[in-house]
DNA sequence: ATTGGTATGTTATAATATAACAAAAAGAGG
DNA sequence: CCTCTTTTTGTTATATTATAACATACCAAT
C-alpha cells in the first residue's frame, strides 16, 4: 500500500483547517497537535499513547500535558469528523477519507490485528441497509459502528511462513 | 415488543446447556449465574453492574464476587457465543438469536440509547459484502463489529412531547 | 475595559479490565 | 479408589481508559 504520504498528511491538513473555518470551530495549536500525532500513520493509537507523544513534543514547554488534555482534543476531532474511535479497541485514527466540507461520514474501519493499521473506507450501501433494516422495526439511528477485525495483505505476506 | 420472556429465557438456558455439551465446554453454576443475569432483561449490562447483581445473588455465601469472577465468565460466554458484547459501551448482553448448535454468529445489534434495550439481527448479508469489499485489498477478515445506536420505538413515542 | 463564552491547566478519582499466584474442584487413566 | 493433570475459582493488587470538578487564561464583541 504504497501512497505519497506526505501529501496525503497535507491534505488532510488543509481540509482540518477548511472544515474548522466553515463550522467556525477552534482548530487550536494543541487540538492540531493531537491530530498531527494521529495523521504521522495510518494507525489507531490510545489515548494514553497520544498522551505520551505530546509530552515528547512539549518537552519544552513549563506544563505536562495531562490526560484531560488529550480527550478533550479528541472529543474536538471526533466531533469534527477528523478522527473515528476504533470502540473495539479503545483507541483512535486520523480520518483519511476524501470528503465534501459537510465532513462526517460513516467510516469501516479494517484494523490489522498484527500492525495495528486501519484502512479505512466508506460504508454507504451498507449503511442504507441498515437505515432499512432498522426501520422495520421502528429504530431510530443516530450512530452506525462498522469494524472489521483481522490481517492486512501484508502481515499475511509476512507471516506465510506460520503456514508452510 | 411483547414476547413471552419465560419462554425466551427457557429456549435459551437450554440451548446454552446443549451447545457447552456440544463443545466439551463446562457452563459452570457462576457461568450459568452470569449469563441469567443477562438474560434477565434484553438489555446490555456492563461488568459491574453484573457483578453487583452476582453479589446480590449470593449474599448468603462466605465469599463475595470480585471483578475477575465477572470476567472469567464473560470470556467464557462469549467464546461461547451465548453473550455478545456492545463495544462502543463496553457492556454485555446475551445473544437472543435462534441459531444452530455451531453456534457463533455475527451479530447486529440496535441499542437504544433512552432505555437501554438491545435488538439483535442476524447480518448475513451486509457480512457477506464486508468480506468481498476485504477481499479487494487483501484484508483476511477475523471478526466483524456491527452496532447501530439509537432510539428504540418504545422510548420515541414516550418523548413524542419533545417534538410537539 | 467589561463581559460572556470557550479553552486550558490541574488535581483527583471513576469506570473498565487484567496480572499473578494460591487453592480447590473436576476429569482422565490406571 | 487414588494420583496426576487440567481447569476453574478465590484473592489481592494493579493496569488501563476516561471523566468530574474547579480554577485560570484567553478571545472576541460590545
Amino acid at each position: 500500500m504504497s501512497h505519497n504520504h506526505k501529501k496525503c498528511i497535507k491534505t488532510s491538513l488543509e481540509f482540518a483547517h477548511k472544515v474548522s473555518q466553515d463550522k467556525a470551530m477552534r482548530l487550536t495549536p494543541q487540538r492540531l497537535q493531537v491530530l498531527k500525532i494521529l495523521l504521522d500513520d495510518h494507525k489507531a493509537l490510545g489515548a494514553y499513547e497520544i498522551l505520551e507523544r505530546l509530552r515528547d513534543m512539549n518537552l519544552a514547554s513549563q506544563t505536562t500535558p495531562q490526560p484531560p488534555t488529550v480527550y478533550r482534543a479528541l472529543d474536538f476531532l471526533l466531533e469534527m469528523g477528523l478522527v473515528h474511535k476504533v470502540e473495539s479497541q479503545n483507541s483512535y485514527y486520523a480520518c483519511m477519507i476524501e470528503r465534501s466540507a459537510d465532513g462526517v461520514h460513516i467510516a469501516q474501519a479494517f484494523i490489522c490485528e498484527s500492525c495495528g493499521a486501519v484502512e479505512e473506507k466508506t460504508a454507504e450501501a451498507s449503511v442504507k441497509k441498515l437505515y432499512e433494516k432498522a426501520a422495520t422495526f421502528g429504530f431510530e439511528v443516530n450512530q452506525v459502528i462498522m469494524e472489521c477485525r483481522g490481517f492486512c495483505a501484508n502481515c499475511q505476506k509476512q507471516n506465510e511462513f506460520f503456514y508452510e
